[in-house]
Formats: structure tokens, C-alpha cells, sequence
DNA sequence: GCCGATCGCCTACATCTGTAGTCCGAGCGG
DNA sequence: CCGCTCGGACTACAGATGTAGGCGATCGGC
């Protein structure tokens, strides 16, 4: 019984993003969050959006008096897990470890990530 | 003068790796070696998809004889670190460490790959 | 109680994507 | 020589995406 996650385009995600970061909320309210992170997003934009996820199955809501309340149908580790698999695949061919490479040698660290890191790792060679 | 890599979609992806794999390349070739890592591969599409990404400027061609031999316009790097921006930006809000966390506890890395990856953050930490 | 601000629902529309098919000119096998 | 084949150019077409606008019911004020 896996629900197959919904394919979630780029600007949808910036939706959903919104709705998880406080839920359940109005479409009002996720309206206003996208805006604040960025002022260009029009109402109307996304509402249609809001819609389209519903439609999709990504986010789910409940009609409070005359009001609808919208909130996640698909939590947030399994998108990320979806959006990964499909990014390791297309970019990488499904080479995990040329990804991170990657990511570690060509993008910005502090050197307390990179502690944190090791970390995570250390931690992953006990449990196996 | 920065070229601003244009946006590769998921399909146009598989092909610009078969032409990074091998270059100059005709476009049957291309075909080919498509089909061969997945033969629901149909030449027709491949050849619309090389079409459309010598439009965009992703590949380029040289015209040998009377045939046509494709080569990449854009370098594999330039394209991983664009798409991996996006899909950083997109997925962890352009967060990093989360994300790097992701990959390493939910996908599958052999001990070795722990080991070098354990490396390269080492390498990197020595860099700074 | 009427008026404008809201809100959800439906509609619009240009692009981009995925997936091929058609047409035509140029060699290639007979 | 001649039809068949292959490659490039153009065409097709449905579904996804980005970005809104219009319509009709409602609700909060005045």
C-alpha cells in the first residue's frame, strides 16, 4: 500500500514548503507566506496551485464553518525521499556517493557541518 | 560572460549523459547507446530530444560530410552544479547539511564509501 | 440591509515535456 | 539505374506547468 508521491514541480514545492513549515492553514495564510519569501508570488498563483496539489493528492484539507483548512497529505521525509531518488537518478545516474562528493567538494561547509558530518557517519558505520 | 546553462529535463538529462559519455557522437550513436541502457528508447525521440537541446544550446554539432556529429555545448560540471542548486534550493530550501544528512542515512553507501567519503570531508576540512 | 472585500471554483493560455510520426533528399545494394 | 533505407527537418499532440483572470456566494462593516 505505498502511496506513490504525487510528482511535485518546482513552484509546488515552494507551496508545500509553505504549508509544512504551519499547518492547517488557510489559503489565505499560505498566500502570505509565499509572499513573504518572495514578493512576486500573486494570490490568484497560488491558489492554483493549492488546488492542483489537492487534485494531486499532496495536500489535504477540512472545511471549518465556510473557511477551508489545508493541510499535508504527504509528509515532507517522504517528498524529500521522492525529489531525491528522482534528482540521484537524473543528475547521477544513480551514483550516490559521485552526488555527495560533489555537494562536499563544491559547495559551502562550515568547518562544524563538516564535523557534524563525520559524525553522521561514524554513526552509520556502527549501525550496519 | 557566464553562460547560463540552460534547464535540462529529466529525458533530456539521459541523453545529454550518453553524449557526455562519448563525444563526438552521431545521432544514431546517441540512439544507441540510449537503447542500450533502456530500450524503450525509440531513435525518433532521442533525435527530437538532441534536436531540442541543440536549440537550447546544450549540444552542438559539426557537420562531417553529410552527416552530423554532435558534441556537448555545455560541460557536465556546469550542468551537475546547476541542477544541484535547483534541487537544493527546491528541497531543503538551499539548506545543505540537511540535505547531505539525507542521502547519507536513508540511501544505501558501502562501508567503503563511508570510508572515502570520510576522506574527502577530511580533505576538505585540511583545505580551509 | 447594501457594498465592497474575500474566497473557492472554473477558465485561459502560452510553454515545456514526452513521445512519436511524416516528408524528402541522398546514398547503397542489386 | 532504381527502389529502399537512413538521417535531418518539420509536424503532432496530449498532459504538465507557470501565471493569472472572471464569476458568483459570503461576510464583515457602515
Amino acid at each position: 500500500m505505498k502511496k506513490p508521491v504525487p510528482r511535485i514541480s518546482d513552484t509546488e514545492w515552494e507551496v508545500m514548503r509553505a504549508v509544512w513549515s504551519g499547518h492547517p492553514a488557510t489559503a489565505g495564510e499560505i498566500a502570505d507566506r509565499l509572499a513573504q519569501s518572495d514578493p512576486s508570488w500573486h494570490p490568484k498563483t497560488a491558489r492554483t496551485l493549492i488546488g492542483r496539489l489537492v487534485e494531486k493528492g499532496a495536500l489535504a484539507y477540512d472545511v471549518e464553518g465556510r473557511s477551508f483548512l489545508y493541510r499535508p497529505a504527504v509528509t515532507e521525509q517522504e517528498c524529500i525521499a521522492a525529489a531525491s531518488e528522482s534528482f540521484l537518478d537524473r543528475v547521477f545516474g544513480g551514483a550516490l556517493k559521485p552526488m555527495l562528493a560533489h555537494f562536499v567538494e563544491h559547495e559551502d561547509l562550515s568547518p562544524e557541518e563538516v564535523k557534524e558530518l563525520e559524525k553522521i557517519l561514524a554513526r552509520r558505520k556502527n549501525r550496519r
